[in-house]
DNA sequence: CTATTAAATTAGACCGATCTAAAACAGGTA
DNA sequence: TACCTGTTTTAGATCGGTCTAATTTAATAG
C-alpha cells in the first residue's frame, strides 16, 4: 500500500541515484520532485522508518534493496504504460509522459502483466528506456551520448532519447531523431554545435543540450532497428 | 482537481439518487461506501460548499447539476474503463469492476476519447451498464428485472446483470447468463426461485436474490445483440 | 581557529480524509 | 405531552503530505 507520494519519491531517488550514484541529497530530491527541501526531509524520515531507503542525516539517503524493487516495480509500470499508450492508442512520444505518471500507481500486477503480453513483451518505452521485465532483472545501462559514440563521418542508431526537457524531446520528435532512426554525425564544431544527416538525409543542426540528450549505439544494426536497449530514465 | 474521494463520493450519490431518487442520505451514502456517519456529514458538507450539492441538515442531499456532470463522468470513465479491459485485455467480466474503480480517476479525458474510439464508441460496459457519450446525454434507463418482464414461457434478451455482489455476478456469468444471451422463463416458484433456459438449452435455477440483478428485454433481438441498452449501477 | 555560507533539519502550521465518542435532533409511542 | 430510538451532527483526534520560517550543521575561506 504505498501511495502514490511514496512511489514518486522511490522512482525519483532510484532514477538519481543510478546517474550520479549514492548517496542522494536532500536537494536533489526536492529539485527532482518539485518540493521543498523540508517536505522532502520529512517524507525521506518515513521512507527510512519503512526500510526502503538508508539514511544518514545531513549525508544523504540510498534505497536498500527493498527500495530499489519498489523504485523498479514503478519505473516498469511506467514504461509499459507508455509504450501502451504510444501503441495501442497512437499516442506521440511527447505526450505520453504525463498520463504514465499518474497510471503508474493505480495499475494492478495484473493489469501490467496484461498489458505486456498484449504488446508482445516490448524491451523499450517510446523513449528507448528499457522496459524491467516481471522479474526486474533491469539491465538499466546508461547509454552513450551522441558526441561521446561517434566521430564526424560516423554512424549510428539511436537507442533512446532523454524525456526529461518536454521542449528538447519536441525537437527530436519532429526531427525524426527517435529511437531506431540511425544518424551519421556530420560535424561538430568547437563551441558544440552537433550536425547529423538521419534517414532520410535531411540534417540537422543540435545544439549541445540537445545532443546530450540523444543516446546512441554506433554502426547500424538494421535487424530489431525498433526495440532501442539503452538505459536512464522513464 | 476533484480527489479520488469526492469523485466516489459524487459516484455513489448518483448511483443511490437515480435508484431511490432524492433526497439521498448520510446513512445510505455511508453504506455505499463504507465509511462511517460522521465521515459522510463533514465530506458532504465540503461538497456542499463546491456547488457539487445541495443540503438540508438532517434531510439528506441532492446533487446539483454541476455535481451530476461530474459524477456522469466519472460513470463514464469507470465503463469504459471496464469495456476495454474486457475487449482488449481479455478480463472476465467479474474482474474488470475494481481494476476501473482505481482507474476511473486517473484517466485524462484525452486517454478517454481515445479508449472510446479504440473501442469503436461501445454503447455498454460488460455487465450492460450504458456507456454516456462524451457529451454525457445518458440515457441511464434502469432496464426491466426478470420476473417483471417475463411470464413463464416467454422470452427475453439479457441486457444487463447488476455487479453489485461479486458473488451473484459470478454465478451468473458462470451460468452464461450475460448481456446479449437469450434466455427463457421456464418456471416460477411461489418462493421466488426462477427457472431459466440459456441459448444453449441448459436450465438454471435462480433464487429471488439472484433473480432481481437480472435485467432483461422481452423478445429476441438477434441483430446487435452484443450491446446491451438498460441501466443502473456501475 | 573562527567566520561565513549553503544545505539540511526542526518547529509549527494547514488541509483533506478519516475515525471514535459524545451530543443533538426528528419521528413515532405511550 | 413527554419519552425513546435511531439517525445525524459535532467535537476532537490522527495521519499523510505539504508548506514557511527559524535553527542547526558541515564545509570552506580567511
Ligand atoms: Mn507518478
Ligand atoms: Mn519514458
Ligand atoms: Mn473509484
Ligand atoms: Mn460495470
Amino acid at each position: 500500500m504505498p501511495t502514490d507520494a511514496v512511489e514518486d519519491y522511490l522512482k525519483a531517488i532510484h532514477r538519481v541515484e543510478s546517474r550520479s550514484g549514492p548517496p542522494v541529497s536532500t536537494s536533489q530530491i526536492a529539485e527532482a520532485l518539485d518540493k521543498t527541501p523540508a517536505t522532502v526531509t520529512s517524507m525521506v524520515e518515513s521512507l527510512a522508518e519503512r526500510g526502503l531507503l538508508s539514511r544518514e542525516k545531513y549525508e544523504g539517503v540510498e534505497l536498500t534493496p527493498a527500495g530499489e524493487v519498489a523504485a523498479l516495480e514503478v519505473v516498469r509500470r511506467h514504461r509499459l504504460i507508455e509504450a501502451f499508450l504510444a501503441e495501442q492508442l497512437d499516442y506521440e512520444p511527447t505526450e505520453v509522459h504525463d498520463e504514465a505518471d499518474a497510471l503508474e500507481h493505480h495499475v494492478s500486477e495484473e493489469f501490467t502483466r496484461r498489458v505486456e503480453r498484449l504488446l508482445d513483451y516490448p524491451a523499450a518505452d517510446p523513449h528507448g528506456d528499457p522496459i524491467p521485465p516481471a522479474d526486474l532483472s533491469a539491465p538499466e545501462d546508461a547509454g552513450t551520448t551522441l558526441v561521446a559514440a561517434l566521430e564526424p563521418g560516423e554512424r549510428g542508431t539511436v537507442a533512446r532519447v532523454s524525456d526529461r526537457d518536454a521542449d528538447v524531446l519536441e525537437f527530436l520528435v519532429d526531427a525524426e531523431i527517435t529511437p531506431g532512426t540511425t544518424v551519421e554525425v556530420v560535424d561538430i564544431t568547437s563551441f558544440g554545435l552537433v550536425t547529423v544527416r538521419t534517414d532520410d538525409g535531411t540534417e540537422h543542426g543540435l545544439p549541445e543540450a540537445v545532443a546530450d540528450r540523444v543516446y546512441v549505439r554506433r554502426g547500424t544494426d538494421s535487424a530489431a532497428a525498433t526495440d532501442g536497449q539503452e538505459a536512464g530514465d522513464a
